[in-house]
RNA sequence: GGCCCGUUCGUCUAACGGUUAGGACGCAGGAUUUUCAUUCCUGUAACACGGGUUCGAUUCCCGUACGGGCUACCA
């Protein structure tokens, strides 16, 4: 049977950075093994539904370039993929496991749970409970029809059997048991009549012949609920395996990682930018900080997850051939924002020029910079070496675009000397003169004029430096020059000197 | 509180009874580059604790501690 596997997230917001890891392992799982890597939303509960969530979904999987094979916005003849539209089938399943004695209806309001929990310690709907509540067990089949035709407020509620006990096999943890008795009722159908994720979730992965259900190990308590549900529904034969991912935690104290984390550490914890009503709630995503796909795709691949031997990089390809469930960690991973950047140094080292000059279009045209290709992809060999994120090209970077705007006061006071002048306004003469001006020849030519003016490559070359840049951070000189061009460079030398002799 | 899961350098991890416990990030030092970065060397640092099992435990079992998750008509 070929695998098929599926990322079920929740339009409740902004997908959250470990969706987007359960998202790819799920997808490698599916590549690895010629699977169908589909993608359902999950959007049962009304109350919590946000505008543009769905679509952010959609947007961040194609981001990374784990693009469903089926599901909402990709197509696939196993739908509807969004679980409001599902309704009538979750209803069906539900009554149905009614009549086969798995479930009930219980007629108790949430205001009388609520008190009941607030009377009672550790209270909680179980085969303990259900005798003394409201529900098609404890009262007469006329009592409760009568209700039903009524049209009276009510949940359906699985019916665990206390004297049972629940060995869940899950490929990344072995065998886990749970006794039936420590099980609550869960309600799979709410009064809304929409089920509850654990319904739904299981009608859906059999309806759509899920083999294994990878997700995050916050599922892993319920899961004996969903073997009851598998059992109860005569499905168990054909029960997907499951396997649950460690969470990622905080960069540092205690808990997994949440939004807050991001503002406070000043790094991304979502894969796109979330734009809300208030700025508070807006934040910026790991595109939006300059981070290419690929590397955040790597990083993420490796937070809970090494195939052994000692490659760090891979890209997506490298990774669905070296995946497997069986090497995926137990334990959760730590968020470690400082390897997410270097992650992200080493794509942009490796990246074609041609590439790195499409994704700094934007950046520079943001500035009005200029935005042709030859001359993006010449910025890109120069700074390459130097930028962790994309918009260091433009920021780091920024005199390659405009003049110089703030002069490294501090090396002027040690280079700069009164003396110098004559042989600076040579020098500027001299590289004026420079034909064709390329960065080898005018090295060559100031070469010669440093020797023949006597002057030490200490004294001429921070000069011009400072002169181009205005920072002794950046690309070797004279490559800056070719970039600048000959009449921009000699115009920078001579509004350095001005400077300088202003000093 | 109850139930479930986990525990190797600061962090991500390798190891599947016998290793000088390996790699990567970070950090520190050095070389190259008369800038920065890159590159290359070197160093730093870990088997949570206590019992077993075994000729031998980081590895298997039990307990403790600590961490995490769940305990909603949320997913």
């Amino acid at each position: 049977m070929s695998v098929r596997v599926r990322f079920a997230p929740s339009p409740t917001g902004a997908l959250h950075i470990g969706g987007i890891r359960t998202a790819l392992y799920n997808y490698l799982f599916a590549r690895k093994h010629g699977g169908t890597f589909i993608l359902r939303i999950e959007d049962t509960d009304q109350n919590r539904f946000v505008p543009g969530a769905e679509e952010y979904i959609i947007e961040a999987l194609k981001w990374t370039g784990l693009i469903p094979d089926e599901g909402v916005g990709f197509g696939g003849d196993q739908g509807p993929y969004r679980q409001s539209d599902r309704k009538e089938i979750y209803e069906k399943y539900a009554h149905e496991l009614v009549a086969f004695g798995h479930a009930y209806y219980a007629f108790d309001t949430p205001e009388e749970l609520d008190a009941r929990r607030q009377a009672e310690d550790n209270f909680t709907c179980n085969f303990r409970t259900r005798t003394s509540l409201n529900n098609s067990l404890t009262m007469p089949a006329e009592a409760t029809r009568a209700l039903l035709d009524a049209g009276a407020a009510c949940v359906i509620r699985l019916k665990v059997e206390p004297e049972q006990e629940i060995h869940v096999q899950d490929l990344i943890r072995g065998e886990v048991v749970f006794q039936g008795s420590e099980l609550d009722d869960k309600v799979l159908l709410k009064a809304d009549g929409m089920p509850t994720y654990h319904l739904a979730n299981i009608v859906d992965d059999h309806l759509m012949g899920i083999t294994h259900v990878i997700r995050g190990e916050e599922w892993l308590p319920s899961t004996a609920h969903h073997v009851l549900l598998y059992r109860g529904f005569g499905w168990e034969d054909t029960m997907p395996q499951f396997a649950h991912l460690p969470l990622i935690l905080k960069p540092e104290g205690n808990g997994k990682l949440s939004k807050r984390d991001g503002s406070k550490f000043g790094m991304p914890v979502f894969p796109l930018a979330w734009v809300a009503k208030t700025p508070e709630d807006s934040f910026p995503g790991f595109r939006e900080t300059g981070f290419l796909p690929e590397a955040t795709i790597n990083f993420l691949a490796l937070l809970g997850w090494h195939p052994g031997g000692e490659q760090e990089i891979f890209n997506l390809e490298e990774l669905a051939e070296a995946f497997s469930v069986e090497h995926i960690g137990k334990s959760g991973a730590r968020f470690d924002y400082e390897k997410a950047k270097w992650f992200n140094q080493r794509y942009i080292m490796a990246a074609d020029n041609a590439a790195l000059a499409e994704h700094i279009r934007p950046l520079a045209g943001a500035k009005g910079y200029r935005t042709d290709a030859p001359f993006l992809e010449q910025v890109a060999v120069l700074m390459k070496e130097r930028a962790t994120f994309l918009p260091d090209f433009v920021e780091q970077g920024y005199y390659l675009f405009e003049p110089v705007r703030a002069y490294d006061d501090e090396m002027i006071r040690k280079k700069w000397n009164p003396a110098l002048q004559p042989a600076f306004e040579a020098l500027i003469e001299k590289v004026g003169a420079s034909a064709p001006f390329e960065a080898a020849i005018l090295e060559e030519e100031v070469k010669q004029f440093m020797h023949d003016s006597s002057l030490k490559p200490g004294d001429v070359l921070p000069l011009l430096r400072l002169a181009l840049a205005g920072t002794m951070k950046g690309p070797a000189v004279f490559d800056m020059a070719a970039v600048l061009g000959k009449t921009e460079t000699v115009r920078r030398l001579q509004t350095a000197l001005a400077y300088f002799l202003g000093k």
